[in-house]
DNA sequence: CCATAACTAGACTGATCGGTTTATTATAAA
DNA sequence: TTTATAATAAACCGATCAGTCTAGTTATGG
């Protein structure tokens, strides 16, 4: 019998894709194992929790990545750019709006009460970055909370939608429609 | 042994609350039947086909309920009323933020892929009636559509969110700056 | 080259899954 | 009443579930 090996963070990305696909209650385990290519031999060893493990670690990697791709960019660097720069990130990430927010995906069935405080920790962080980013470029504080809970609302919806009316195309269309949004705002601070 | 008797009409709302909680994937048959009170003799003789039949009457049902009390009015009545009205069906129908919309739900994972043309349907219809309206109110036709597309996107998105941070108010404040840009795109054209 | 540890395949387990069947009880027409 | 039908309860079914275990194979460090 010949043997595939497999390093950790490949099977936290390949199980990551098929929870996306399927969601946490629609994953089993011999679904992971047929459209991963991982045993159960192989995910055991790499998460001996199980699913909650999978899941749990999966989204700490999503975490981590946004953090450095995009929060922390947001709260560290020179705004405007930061902010260009994230709306490029969050077109890339969601790969044009045909990838679901896993995290928002968990938020809505009762997996969200397994993993409350990560989903709300990442939710809470974006707009946090977003709306310091937009105090730093000059907005005012409550116009800053506004705009920046205005887009992450915004991109969850368009997400949910892309999927529901099998249709990219109004991911793209928010996304252009809340950058105008913030633009305009930044614009009448000092250009 | 003591019986309580159901009308199909019972049976209908109380899975859907199930399904709204659990998923489609994540409510089993035990859990529909503790959580509802329902023996699983009562669900399958109203639901021969089970859990899929029990899902595509429960959509149905929301939808129809939809069709009479917004989409209808949106296509049909004065439009200022029936866009004032819908925010209330809105903001009354998702309990501030604190009831999930099951559709949107179902769209995220594969579930999708059993009742997409239903999923797609009842956003479809949305998005139109509330653009129908918003252009006999005298809103361009690109204007309309563009709004009416933010809004159920950003109604879908202030649900996901509400759940996500366990935070209601986020549900009334997104419903609330919806309604401000519909008004203030009615308003420019004669008041 | 060997020894040990890291890793993988897949058979196996008890529990639970969606769904069926049988038996019983309520309802209502005759 | 009687009788037919609608509705409910719960035992039961094969399939699949999450998770375990064993027997291996591969990498590595000496």
């Amino acid at each position: 019998m010949t043997r595939t090996v497999f390093e950790k963070s490949d099977a936290i990305a390949l199980v990551a894709e098929v929870f996306r696909e399927l969601g946490y209650e629609g994953a089993s385990m011999s679904s992971i194992t047929a459209r991963t290519g991982l045993s159960k031999g192989s995910l055991y060893h790499f998460f001996p929790d199980g699913k909650e493990e999978m899941a749990a670690e999966i989204m700490a990697n999503i975490d981590a990545w946004f953090v450095t791709q995009m929060f922390r960019p947001l709260e560290e660097d020179e705004p405007r750019a930061a902010i260009a720069l994230m709306w490029e990130t969050t077109n890339t990430y969601f790969r044009s709006g045909r990838r679901v927010c896993l995290i928002g995906a968990f938020a809505l069935d009762e997996t969200r009460d397994r993993f409350s405080s990560a989903i709300q920790g990442y939710f809470k962080r974006w707009i946090e970055a977003l709306a310091g980013a937009l105090m730093r470029a000059g907005v005012g504080a409550s116009e800053a909370r506004e705009l920046a809970e205005e887009a992450v609302v915004g991109i969850q919806g368009a997400l949910t939608l892309a999927r529901a009316l099998g249709d990219d195309s109004i991911f793209g269309r928010t996304l252009g429609r809340l950058r105008e949004r913030l633009m305009e705002a930044l614009g009448r601070r000092g250009l």
